[in-house]
DNA sequence: CCGTTTTACAAACCGACTGTCGGTCTACGA
DNA sequence: TCGTAGACCGACAGTCGGTTTGTAAAACGG
C-alpha cells in the first residue's frame, strides 16, 4: 500500500492546489467542478472518488489554508516577551498575511456562507482564533465572562481591517489603527 | 397608468416578501428561483420581467431589509442626550434587532459572498454603517485618521457578537460585553 | 503464485436549475 | 378606436452538481 496511496495523495494535492486558485480567483459559486476537472485533467469519477462533493472540496481547501496560516502565525509570535506583545505581534502578522487574495476571498468572504457560520467558526477555532483567544486570556486584561466574546469581536474587527486594506486602504494606516484598537481594548478600567 | 403600475408594484412586493423568507430560511444557494415561482404562483417570465436574475432579486431583498433596519435604528437613537449615548444605544438596538434570522442570514452571512464584499459594503454604507460612523465621529474619541477604520472594525465586532448570540450565546452577556467593548474603545489614550 | 479485494480513475448519464425567447393579453393614451 | 407598452406566460436550451456503471492495476491473503 505505497504506490497507490502516493498516487492518490498526489492527485488530491493537485486538485487541492488548482481548486484553491480557482476558488480564490472566482469565488465558490463561479467556480464549477467542470473547470476544476479541465484544469486538472482529471475525470469526474476521480474527483468524486477523493472528495465527496464541491462543498467538501471547498472545506478541504479551507482546512489546508487555515493550517498554513496557523503555522505562519506560530512562527510570528515566537519569542515574544509577554502576552500583550504576543497578541499584538500575532494580530499584525495576521493583518499582513491576509493581504493574500486567497485568504481574503476563501477564508474571510466565502467560507461563512458556504459552510455556514457554525462550521466556519469551528474551523477557525482550531486555528487562528484559538491562538488569539489564548493570547488575549494571557494578558489578563479581559474579565473571564467576556473573554470568548471579546476574542471573537476582536478577531472580527481585525478581519474587517484586512478587508479594508484589500479594498484599497492604506496598509500602514490600517496597521496603526489595529495597534491603537488593540491597545485601547487591553487597558483596564 | 395606474392599474398596471399598481399591479406591477404589488407583484414585486409579493415576490420580495416570499424571496426574503426563503433566502432567510434556506440561504441563497439552497433557494431556487423555481421555489420562488411555485410559492408566488408566478411564471418565470413574470419574475424575470421584474428582476434581472437571482442575484438582482437577492440584492433587492437586501436593500429592503437594510432600509427597514435603518429606519428602526433611527427610531432607537432618537432622544439620546449626547453622542456617546447615541452610539451605545444604536449599537445595542442593532444587537437586539439582529436576532431576527432574516437579518442574520441575509445581511450578515450571505450578502458579502453573494454580492461580493465591495457591493455589500457600499450598501451598508448607505444604512447602518453610515449611522455608526457619524455617531462615532461625534463622540470625538477617535482620531480622524482612524475614524473610518475604527468604525468598520467596531461594526464588524458588534456583528460578530450578534452571530455569537445566534449560535446559542446569552443575550444579556453579549449586550454587557458589547457595552464594555464600546466603552473601552471610546476612552482616550 | 493465483484468485480476491480494494483503490484510482474513466465516461455516460440524470435531474435540477438558471436564464432566454417568442408570444399573448390588457390597460392606457393618442 | 387603435397602436403601444407593460405585465405575464411557458417552452426550451445550456450548464452544473452529482450518480452510476465499468475498467485496469495494485495490494492482499492463502
Amino acid at each position: 500500500m505505497n504506490l497507490k496511496a502516493e498516487r492518490g495523495a498526489a492527485t488530491r494535492d493537485k486538485v487541492l492546489t488548482i481548486a484553491t486558485r480557482l476558488f480564490a480567483e472566482r469565488g465558490y459559486d463561479d467556480t464549477s467542478i467542470e473547470t476544476v476537472l479541465q484544469e486538472s485533467g482529471l475525470s469526474r469519477g476521480a474527483l468524486y472518488h477523493h472528495y465527496a462533493g464541491k462543498e467538501a472540496l471547498f472545506e478541504a481547501v479551507l482546512e489546508a489554508t487555515e493550517a498554513a496560516i496557523g503555522a505562519e502565525l506560530v512562527r510570528a509570535v515566537r519569542g515574544s516577551r509577554d502576552a500583550e506583545e504576543a497578541l499584538l505581534t500575532g494580530v499584525l502578522a495576521w493583518v499582513r498575511l491576509a493581504r493574500d487574495p486567497v485568504i481574503k476571498r476563501i477564508v474571510l468572504t466565502d467560507a461563512p456562507a458556504v459552510l455556514g457560520w457554525e462550521r466556519w467558526r469551528a474551523m477557525e477555532e482550531r486555528y487562528s482564533f484559538g491562538m488569539l483567544k489564548a493570547a488575549l486570556d494571557a494578558t489578563g486584561a479581559v474579565p473571564a465572562e467576556f473573554l470568548d466574546l471579546h476574542a471573537h469581536m476582536l478577531l472580527a474587527a481585525v478581519n474587517e481591517s484586512v478587508l479594508m486594506v484589500a479594498r484599497g486602504g492604506d496598509q500602514a494606516t490600517a496597521e496603526a489603527a489595529v495597534r491603537e484598537f488593540v491597545h485601547r481594548l487591553l487597558r483596564p478600567r
